[in-house]
DNA sequence: GCATGATCATGC
DNA sequence: GCATGATCATGC
């Protein structure tokens, strides 16, 4: 069992770093990320169980319970909180997000800009597990892993109910304190004993002991946010429209404009080589931060920025999802990952033509593959890239002009089918080659080849060529 | 100017 | 870390 240390295995005073770290668990469980044998019993440690465990186990620290952010010296809080199912299957929290006791004593003193209660609340790193009561909590798998702040436009009301519930308790009403009284903050029992009763600053009835929390629904808004699975907003008359009407009334009041304009009108920073700049423009046009949007989702769209060139050529082909080559040669292509990925994706594709200085919005349009060639032309790429792959992969190397090493696979290149091709797809590349050279972050960034060799993970991609011809069709 | 390999940017 | 979407850079 791993034992990891603040300090070692992340910077505990770097929100980022520690963000970073975090996300180690993500679709992961303690069990798995930290070596955990098969016949450890899960012990809790302190009252939150869970929690505990992983700033114990995970984070390597003792949890505490004084009135400072677990990492203090990142000013950042951790919260650990359970997710449930609900009855259509969709992620929802389990229960309020607990923030921190309430005082009454000490809380009347306070200002809400200077709060304990603030102090705690305003930067969370928020760790949401699905919850499985038959399940031993170290193999709670962890869905959601972000860095959280009170969003601008809900600090006001936050700042309401801290002062409702602060008013209340100078009234000398801490007894009367209830969740609905308030917005989003509530001050929410916080005993196991129904009879426990704590003194109050203005009043001598004893009041039962409550705590800060964010209410369940907040919660809610946080997670989905956090899942991006929002709809495409509809104005009023936009209310009956199909997706594809949708999305094209959505598109069509920039349609000639360039992107700058389109930028400026949008308000997104138009800078020079800004990578996605494109993709970027498109899903501010159609509301969304990115293609998460719930009616993507639902109908398994991805949307792409193409830029064409005066010629109508596109310079860059288009890379699809990774793929794990011990897994290709398993398959067989009716089921293999490309082909369903295929049949089942629609892609949108949004336009740009460069027309001489500028890149103007053409249009946009759905695509998807044709069948036809998705028994043809793609699966004859497939096949002969899968019977490279068993008939073992030979790789040679260059040198650069500045001395970086280049690495030659013997794989099927683009040339070599009209439609589709691979290519790398990682961060940097990797490998490990047959006498054990390595070279690279091979864990990260490469994948595993039958014969024992790894190579950087790889997409397919569509051929730009392709690509064109298709758009051409297409009319755009 | 294309082909291929490599890398970047962003969000979670 | 990893998926997703996208572009860069060198050799020929």
């Amino acid at each position: 069992m791993k034992h990891p240390k603040p300090g070692v295995d992340y910077d505990s005073t770097s929100t980022e770093d520690i963000v970073y770290y975090a996300l180690n668990l993500k679709n992961s469980t303690l069990r798995k990320e930290l070596d955990i044998s098969e016949n450890t019993k899960f012990e809790r440690r302190g009252k939150g169980g869970f929690g505990e465990a992983v700033e114990y186990y995970f984070f390597g620290y003792t949890p505490n319970s004084r009135n400072e952010p677990d990492f203090a010296e990142a000013d950042l809080e951790l919260k650990v909180t359970p997710l449930k199912v609900n009855s259509s299957g969709k992620l929802i929290p389990k229960e309020r997000l607990v923030i921190t006791m309430i005082n009454y004593m000490e809380v009347i003193h306070e200002k809400f800009e200077s709060s304990t209660l603030l102090h705690k609340v305003k930067k969370i790193l928020l760790m949401h597990y699905l919850h499985d009561s038959e399940a031993n909590p170290f193999d709670y798998e962890f869905k959601i892993i972000h860095l959280w702040e009170v969003p601008k436009e809900d600090y006001p009301t936050i700042k309401a109910d801290w002062q409702i519930i602060v008013d209340k308790v100078r009234q000398g009403l801490a007894h009367e304190l209830s969740g609905s009284d308030t917005d989003y903050l509530e001050a929410c029992t916080k005993s196991s004993d129904s009879s426990k009763r704590r003194k109050q600053p203005c009043s001598p009835i004893p009041a039962k002991p409550r705590a800060f929390a964010l209410k369940a629904s907040y919660v809610s808004t946080i997670v989905n946010k956090a899942l991006d699975a929002q709809p495409i907003t509809r104005d009023s008359s936009q209310s009956g429209f199909s997706l594809e009407q949708l999305v094209k009334a959505k598109i069509a009041p920039f349609v000639g404009a360039t992107d700058r304009e389109i930028s400026e009108r949008l308000g997104v920073e138009y800078g020079a080589g800004n990578k996605n700049l494109w993709i970027k423009l498109t899903y501010c046009m159609l509301g969304i931060r990115n293609n998460r949007a719930s009616e993507f989702m639902k109908a398994n769209v991805t949307v792409r920025a193409i830029r064409q060139e005066t010629d109508g050529s596109i310079t860059e082909s288009m890379s699809l999802t990774p793929f794990e080559f011990n897994e290709l040669v398993c398959e067989e292509w009716e089921n293999s990952s490309l082909c369903s990925y295929l049949e089942e994706t629609r892609f949108l594709f949004v336009v740009f033509a460069f027309d001489g200085s500028d890149y103007r919005l053409k249009g946009c349009t759905f695509w998807n593959m044709p069948a036809k060639l998705l028994d043809s032309s793609v699966k004859a790429g497939w096949e002969a890239i899968r019977a490279a792959t068993i008939a073992g992969i030979k790789f040679t190397s260059s040198t650069d002009r500045n001395g970086k090493v280049l690495y030659e696979n013997s794989l099927p290149k683009k040339a070599d089918n009209p439609v589709i091709h691979i290519r790398p797809h990682a961060k940097l590349s990797a490998y490990r080659f047959a006498d054990g050279r390595e070279v690279g972050n091979v864990q990260r960034d490469a994948s595993e080849l039958p014969d024992g060799q790894w190579m950087t993970k790889q997409s397919f991609w569509l051929n730009n060529n392709f690509v064109s011809s298709q758009i051409e069709a297409l009319g755009l």
